[in-house]
DNA sequence: GTGAAAGCGCTAACAG
DNA sequence: CTGTTAGCGCTTTCAC
């Protein structure tokens, strides 16, 4: 590699007359195919290398493979979801198989321009994290690609399904809080969720709705947006406005935060419970209890489905992953 | 697009058909080229919403543009990067680009596969976040696609560089322990992190290092692995050790927060001090006191100085953004 | 076991 | 202002 190299990056061609062979023997080194002699492969993989080739994934694309997976994420702020991506990077190793993230823009339609970008780069496989995004766009890209669906509740025959058990993670939130005596319990979730709608949200409002009206409570549900920062305005207000609740189940751990900043500003006495157990959870100063979502191991599972669906598998499979309770000093009895 | 709509994407080909044009037309649409009267412009746009026409990514990358801009990132768990996307996010929008994100795996040569892949996928500029990749393969890349380098130290020709003043962050961090009056003050850091290395906690290092020698105090370097949970470890071991330091400072909040846990652990009565003030560092349960840096208007900035890149600047650009201290209660005067 | 050739969807230079 | 055409780098039959 002298001074005098061509910036100009070797394609399979150069490789080829390299090598003293054509562009197809190439090829079929690169791929493993079927019908190379060793010799062949020998000078092929030597001239690979001197030449510092490395294959166009673009051109690649044209025809079929472009070794990427692609993983649309709704919030990069919220530890959750880095957990995903921890388990998916994992699986993947030794794989020549790379991920690539693309972040969903806030605004309408959450996430369907970032599934749309990665859909347009023709991934091999997609996993879309519950992106509040309609079932018939879901079916619509999933006749193009394999793809899985993170925390959605309902069930297509077009693609997979990783989720948690957001019904059965949310009663153990709300028999903790009542175990603990409490019964008038918010629930910080976000805005305008339809208990019936299929994303995670909607299954542990549901499940708060109907372990409340169980127990003959009142539900109050605080609405807000996304994000530590709306969760605290959320909440300060309630407060301002002298809610009566003892506790607060927030839908996430970030909202979480955002609620436990607002009644330590305030001096305000009420239980906290958060959903997925991000790592600062556990942090002493903070010891939220909350709901644990085996993050890594859906991350890595939903990667091996999308490699199944790429070897060929084409019936739908969907899994559901338990959820369990971390109890810390954020949840104790009520005060009065 | 009735149920006999074929799953095959459009192409530009079907497009022009539709509106009774050639390739080229809906090719100059596309590209708002000169030479378009309305009316066909009319005709095509409406020919390729009728379609639900998308351009495919891969055959643009073998002319030209992928309207992508790839960011390598080191850590998903450290929140600061995530401020730096946000930044970029934003400043991308409105415009016709897409930002994909490739998580660094862990492991030597930290971030060079990520970079690769990126590379390989052919994305119209790059950021890189502080890689630890040697300047050769830097060059390398920067001579076939223009590259901004996060939070390096060095300069080149060939690539733009944002970065924070990490000496002068440094500098403020230890003046704020000294003047709480603390003298033996331990900096806890990467493993063999190289004071003239051109990464950002070298220059961190450096400062430590020259602002304890100018004060005749013994340094006490705390070399970890990245992320809170080495941290802590290493932490620990340090207080078993016995260390006498009344402070330390962390080379970024992770490692900070790590820390804490070991202190609150263990008993032990240490101020804390971290760098770039990511959302939980203000938590009132944490209050960690630590070195700002404004991540989002550096990311904005990054993809500002690549698109200038695109749009044909050849001369590079580096600029270098301020530090602040944010102090709060894990930093206080040393109990003895 | 190896090579020739077609074509993927698009852009850009050029001719009309 | 509009259309024709030549590739970009690769995979994949299909002959040899």
């Amino acid at each position: 590699m002298g001074p005098g190299t061509p910036a100009r990056r070797a394609t399979i061609e150069d490789v080829a007359a390299r090598a003293g062979v054509s562009r197809a023997a190439v090829s079929k080194v690169l791929r493993d195919a079927y019908g190379v002699s060793d010799s062949m492969r020998e000078r092929v993989t030597a001239a690979m290398a001197e030449l510092n080739y490395r294959p166009s994934i673009a051109a690649r694309a044209m025809r079929g493979r472009t070794y990427t997976i692609g993983i649309e994420l709704p919030d990069l702020a919220n530890q959750f979801f880095t957990r995903i991506v921890r388990g998916a990077t994992s699986a993947l190793e030794g794989t020549p198989y790379q991920i690539i993230l693309a972040p969903a823009e806030t605004g309408s339609r959450l996430g369907y321009r970032a599934l749309e970008a990665l859909v347009d780069r023709q991934v091999d496989g997609l996993i879309a994290v519950s992106p509040r995004v309609d079932e018939d766009a879901l079916e619509r890209i999933a006749a193009s690609v394999p793809l899985v669906m993170f925390g959605r509740l309902d069930t297509s025959d077009r693609y997979d399904v990783v989720a948690g058990d957001d019904l059965g993670g949310a009663r153990l939130a709300l028999q903790h809080l009542f175990d603990l005596g409490h019964t008038r319990i918010a629930h910080l979730t976000l805005p305008r969720e339809d208990p019936d709608a299929p994303y995670p949200h909607s299954g542990r409002l549901r499940e708060y709705l109907a372990a409340m009206a169980a127990r003959g409570l009142e539900p109050e549900v605080w609405g807000t947006q996304d994000g530590a920062d709306a969760a605290y305005r959320t909440t300060r207000e309630a407060i301002d406005r002298g809610t009566r609740a003892t506790a607060v189940f927030a839908a996430h751990d970030e909202l979480a935060f955002g609620a436990m900043r607002a009644l330590s500003d305030t001096g305000a006495d009420l239980s906290v419970i958060g959903y997925d157990d991000v790592a600062m959870a556990s942090h002493p100063g903070i010891g939220l209890t909350s709901v644990d979502q085996p993050g890594e191991r859906m991350g890595a599972r939903a990667v091996e489905m999308l490699l199944e669906r790429i070897a060929g598998r084409s019936t739908a499979v969907r899994e559901v992953f338990e959820a369990s309770l971390k109890p810390r000093a954020s949840t104790r009895p009520p005060r009065d």
